[in-house]
DNA sequence: GTTTATGCAAATTCTTTGCAATACT
DNA sequence: AGTATTGCAAAGAATTTGCATAAAC
């Protein structure tokens, strides 16, 4: 993908464009998984901590972006997959592993819609599977 | 159900009883929704914080209840709801309030299961719907 | 020239641990 | 006595903010 499509998609967004911004973003587009704030930091060593911060949140409100907690203990951002904002769910499911603290992108499968009780307005959904991966269960199971 | 019932329900699933660690699963039962360490610290003017986390801790390992981050910024704790040790799923969904940052259970729905790459070992499934409760939501439209 | 974004430093919040004192068996 | 638990205090980790400088419009 070129720049000029990714800074297509953010506009699209209504996010205002800025070098810094856009760095983050493509970061978030080329890891292809969910990053946390200080994964982001090791990859762009020109960008402050705040500045990633401040571009997240913003892309963030406008739904350029979504967050996945996993229980690493640190929020994940990942990219959105579709350029339609107004549908931000998380559109798959994430598998995270509590021997090797990775977090896994089932892109594949879809998150199963329920039905919710009246009156709720639902804004986004996390469908969040926890345990071991292959490589950890195989580890595990040797041990 | 009284404190035996209870007390009963902690034994089962191996943890050694003391007065702090029923106090804590006591108040978890009570509140029927989950809740954070903080708020366990507000309803338990007697028990030191990390005396509670370790309470927690404890009977996280021992699947008496379980976690879920529900994107306030700290883990929520919820009394599991069967006493089958063997299965620590959550067993329902929850909602978030991003307005006013309540978390509600929505026990009637059960997680929809999917199906997920050969090799990955699940321990427990998170499914957490994001929005506005029916309060927030009608504040926000007259707003 | 006014508004917006960035970098730095530090405050806040939440989680976790070390250690001495206490309680339990 | 010996082991396990608790309380206090403080360390760590992650997030968030204030403010001065720099960039953009």
């Amino acid at each position: 993908m070129h720049t000029n499509e990714i800074e297509q998609q953010l506009e699209h967004h209504g996010v205002k464009l800025t070098a810094m911004r856009l760095l983050v973003y493509q970061e978030l587009k080329k890891a292809n998984r969910p990053l946390s704030l200080r994964e982001l930091e090791d990859r762009m060593p020109t960008a402050e901590r705040s500045t990633i911060f401040r571009a997240l949140t913003l892309m963030l409100e406008h739904r350029a972006i979504h967050a996945i907690e996993d229980g690493s203990g640190s929020l994940r951002y990942e990219a959105c997959e579709s350029d339609d904002h107004n549908h931000h769910d998380d559109q798959h499911i994430h598998f995270y592993c509590e021997n090797c603290h990775r977090t896994f992108c089932f892109r594949e499968t879809r998150i199963p819609r329920v039905d919710t009780p009246e009156g709720f307005l639902i804004s986004s959904i996390n469908y969040m599977v926890k345990g071991f991966c292959p490589d950890c269960a195989r580890r595990h199971c040797l041990a």
